[in-house]
DNA sequence: TCCCAATATCACAAAATATTTGCTACTTTT
DNA sequence: AAAAGTAGCAAATATTTTGTGATATTGGGA
């Protein structure tokens, strides 16, 4: 726990920085350089970072920036809010969806009370979440593995989102720019319309850092959703567009 | 890891006895009832118990007979020699087929020599291992999760390995018997022959304990495979069978 | 129906485990 | 040969499991 919180700081650290040192690594988290090494061993594992003598350097992939594990600890709290207020949107007996994204990955845990319930998803921490609980059918939609988003795209996904029907989605979205939805990658931005193509009902939920931020691809427009789950009310300005988009917003405060 | 051993014995006790009070059980396995609570409760969410007023009662299924978390824990040390062996047969770069169960599970530690490799897996045991692991492109099939078996099958995981090809297969099976590999279900023997069909070369990984047994559904013979490997030499009428048919057999000693 | 004894749960402290860390000695690299 | 890296082990931390006693709940008998 606080091996993951140094192990993050070293990856900002790199990423301002290019790259470091193992002694200055050492000296600025306080902490041995045996232990520098154990951390450099295995962010570079994961694929973070390259080791080179004397220290280490950042893949030029960014792939860190969007990593889930790492984004999966910032705005636990909204995300848990979220979650637990969506969860009220499904009826016992019902099958959903959830997609990739560590907010809409925060319902799994709130499915105990609703059982029996069917759940498709291509979201790994749902998939390991869920394999245990009795009195749920778990579906996973195979494909490839990414790292980057912890679940499952490509071909064998979307022809198995192709032959699926639910009555509930639940997605998530990385940037909301005016009244709609964007997201970085174009095999997700493929997952998430087929997910939203084949359910019934369509909830978005998005911790309130994501508006006003965009992404290089469109996914959909708010209106799409029967509702927008999010943590803390937008600017006004933000609000009066979605309004004016015909977007149903729920906020989740923190009080309710 | 203690827990988990007092656990089993709970349900074995319980296959044995049908069922057994709190009382009884905290007595037998020296633990307080407070724990023997939180292990019935525990098991209970699992679903292989059902718990009672003082008690606990199995569930008629037989779920737990083969469960995998607990089958796992059964000869790990003759499964790793095994895996430890069979990874000789893979090429660096080529595509490699798991099966579920935890013999063939087993192999997914022992790849991170033969990078870059591609995994096609319906095992959630080799998704989780292998889903941090650089180097190692993981294509999960999709699929109805089994408890039972810990892994993915149905429609979607037929679907999905009709379209794929792999170099190398790894494939285990719960009965040996003469020349012929049997399993207790129909869905994993559906996947299991298409991985065969989808796969060049084909390999049998078995625990010696196998040999002998016999299950409802029958698989293949066991000439399909390319070798069939095996912990232990298996008695000498059995393995002049094995010839006659034959079978190429591997046994992987301890020594070796 | 009400009561009560048995059973179940809760919350917290303690004990047992597992993980992380740093040290030292040894190996590898440049 | 100096700097950096690794391995093994023991100390320090963190996490999980367990037991205890207090409190709640249950189901059957009066």
């Amino acid at each position: 726990m606080k091996s993951d919180i140094r192990r993050q700081g070293i990856m900002e650290f790199l990423m301002d920085a290019g790259q470091a040192g193992v002694d200055d690594l050492a000296l600025l988290f306080g902490v041995s350089k045996m232990t520098v090494h154990r951390d450099l061993d295995e962010l570079e594992e994961s694929g973070f970072l390259r080791k080179v003598r004397g220290g280490a350097s950042i893949q030029p992939s960014g792939l860190f920036e969007s990593d889930f594990r790492y984004r999966q600890k910032q705005a636990i709290e909204e995300k848990q809010r979220l979650a637990a207020a969506a969860v009220g949107m499904i009826e016992p007996g019902q099958t959903v969806m959830i997609d990739d994204g560590s907010t809409a990955g925060g319902i799994a845990r709130h499915l105990a009370d609703l059982r029996p319930l069917t759940v498709i998803t291509n979201n790994l921490a749902v998939i390991q979440d869920l394999a245990g609980a009795g009195g749920i059918s778990l579906i996973a939609l195979g494909g490839q593995y990414s790292k980057k988003f912890h679940g499952f795209f490509g071909l064998l996904a979307e022809a198995s989102l192709k032959s699926l029907r639910a009555d509930v989605a639940f997605l998530s979205s990385s940037a909301i720019h005016g009244a709609s939805a964007f997201h970085q990658d174009q095999e997700v931005v493929q997952a998430k319309r087929l997910m939203m193509a084949a359910a019934t009902r369509k909830y978005l939920l998005v911790d309130h850092g994501k508006f006003g931020r965009t992404a290089l691809h469109f996914l959909t427009d708010l209106s799409a959703f029967d509702t927008v789950f999010t943590g803390r009310a937008p600017e006004p300005a933000m609000r009066a567009a979605l309004d004016a988009a015909g977007v149903s917003l729920t906020v989740i405060d923190k009080g309710s």
